[in-house]
DNA sequence: TTACTAAGATACTCTTAGCCA
DNA sequence: TGGCTAAGAGTATCTTAGTAA
């Protein structure tokens, strides 16, 4: 992002006056050091979940996949 | 979203020719019954993931959020 | 009918300039 | 200085009208 705008654009996201587009909230998400998707999520559960489900190899997701999958199954059955 | 223009205005989007706006993405998840942040995932497996987190109670989630962040420190420490 | 597209109308954001604390 | 805002410039999407399959 262009410093010189940075701060005009920054102040009318955070006041709502305009909202980013997908290609700039990456650029602030790659800042944060958070997941693209952190600022779509609708708890703070699911956030901090999407945070560290991104830092996680593909297969200690597929791994976090099938548990709570078979979780889910439990819950369902009990 | 209007019945009427409907149809042109997801082409747009189906071909890369316009991107919906997030008030549209959300009417569309909603309508797929996704969570917003399912089209913002990098990778399957987390969409996955993101579409079963947001089926979850808060309970739940809680519960997942520590069982990860202890994986998290055991990987760590190992 | 259904899928799709062009192009003008419309509405948005970005940039500049500048104010206020 | 740093935080913030107004307003025009610029650029995007939405709607209409229409074509193709």
């Amino acid at each position: 992002m262009d410093e010189s705008t940075a701060s005009p654009r920054m102040n009318q996201y955070e006041k709502g006056k305009h909202t980013p587009d997908v290609q700039t909230l990456k650029l602030i998400a790659d800042e944060l050091d958070v997941p693209l998707n952190y600022f779509f999520c609708e708890s703070e559960s699911s956030a901090k979940l999407a945070c560290i489900i991104d830092k996680m190899t593909e297969d200690e997701k597929r791994v976090l996949l099938e548990h709570v999958s078979k979780t889910k199954l439990d819950i369902k059955s009990e």
